[in-house]
Formats: C-alpha cells, sequence, structure tokens
DNA sequence: CTTGATGAGTAGATTGGCTACATGTTGCCT
DNA sequence: AGGCAACATGTAGCCAATCTACTCATCAAG
C-alpha cells in the first residue's frame, strides 16, 4: 500500500482504536496491524508523532505508567475526540462514494 | 471533504475518467466532478500539474487542437496508463478493506 | 551476552495537493 | 459598448503529513 494513500484517514484509524479502551502507543500499533489483517504496519516515526499531534489538538489524552520496568505513555479519547472520530467515519463514506463514483468498480 | 485524504488517490481517478475516451484537462475536472456527484471540484492548480505528471510517468499521452479558437490539450490513456489504472483499482479495494477494517463502520 | 520484542521518541527529506496568480478566447447580458 | 461568466491552460511557491533513519532504554530467551 503506498505511503501517502493514508494521508488524512490516519487519525481516524487511530482515534477508531482508542475508542473502547485506552492504550498505549506500541499497543496502538499492534492494533492498527490486527484490525487491518497485517497491512497497516506504521513506522513509530509516523505513529508517535501523530499521536502527540493529536493530543496537542485536543483529541487525546495521555498519561504515563510503568509496567513490567517499562514506561508507557497510555492515550484516551476526549471527547472533543469522539466528535473527529464520529466525523471522520462520516468523511470517511463520503470520500469513499467520491473515489467509487469515479474509479466505477464495477469493471475491473 | 478534506484536501489531503486525495493524496495518492486522484492518479487513479485521473486516469479513470480517460479510460474510455481521450479528454481535455478541462473535461475531465468537469467529468471528475459529474462522477463525484459535485464533491470533487479540483481546482486548476491541482489538475494541470497533475496531467504534466502523469504524462511525464507515461501514463498519459497528450496533443493539442483546436475547438472554437480555443486550444485544447486532449490526453489519452497508455497502456502503462492502463496497467496503472488496474493497479490503482486493486489498491483501492485494499486500502478501502484496510480503513473499513480499523474504522468499523459497523458502529457509527 | 547477544538478539528480539517491548516501548518512546526526534530530525530531516519528500511530495502532492493547495492558494494565488497570469493569460487568452467566446458569447451572452445590459 | 462594456463587462462578466464560462471555457481553457498553465506556473510559483506554501504547507503539512508521512516516511526513513536514527537514538535510547528495559526485559526475556537462547
Amino acid at each position: 500500500m503506498k505511503a501517502d494513500a493514508l494521508r488524512g484517514h490516519l487519525d481516524p484509524m487511530i482515534l477508531a482504536v482508542v475508542e473502547h479502551e485506552p492504550l498505549h502507543g506500541y499497543a496502538i500499533m499492534e492494533a492498527l496491524l490486527e484490525r487491518s489483517g497485517g497491512e497497516l504496519d506504521l513506522p513509530t516515526g509516523t505513529l508517535y508523532p501523530a499521536l502527540r499531534r493529536l493530543e496537542r489538538a485536543g483529541y487525546l489524552a495521555s498519561e504515563w505508567s510503568t509496567v513490567g520496568g517499562r514506561k508507557r505513555r497510555t492515550y484516551q479519547l476526549t471527547s472533543a475526540g469522539a466528535k473527529m472520530l464520529a466525523s471522520g467515519k462520516q468523511e470517511w463514506v463520503t470520500f469513499r462514494a467520491v473515489v467509487e463514483g469515479v474509479l466505477r468498480p464495477g469493471q475491473p
């Protein structure tokens, strides 16, 4: 999968995996990998800056903890993040309709 | 629709509209607008550079003509472009599965 | 005692879509 | 006649998100 196909779609995906349970960065990576059937293997240089960006924007809140001698930063969805996720899902539906309207995937 | 959601998806869309008939730039813009139900209103600063890029890459070929006193550059799909379009369609299917696998659009 | 998995992070390059601009024609409306 | 909308093509430069490539640290297995 091409790199910049992800552009603008990563944020709602990240928010989605922490929708029902707070997770730390590494666990978010794994969740994305698992939910995508192994397709979405984010480099840390993509994920961690994205998480900080989402926190700065107020969509995520984080707190540190230590588990088994390892420091974790656990992120949870804020209410603003929940709204952003909902609108992100709606935008995805629109986007999909646009692309498929143009691509006409009926004929391969 | 967010601007950079388009990143990496525009190329196959452009190739798709010239798949069955060659079109000039302005007509491609209109075709995209129509096929997307009015959602995809590309600025010329996006479309024309994209067309040149696709031609440089060998996916499109162009020739000039004059219709009603106006100069047109008409683009048609090359065989390399057809292959690229086919693989672009396939990549879209994968991409859609990835996003929806992560977003789980069942629950809004 | 080295390797792989866990865990978090930064610096810098790339790149493609965007805004804003430049240029010209045709045809309709007032 | 004058002006504006639609038609038609293009460039320069900005911006931001993702990537590569790196650093640093702990723990378990071999």
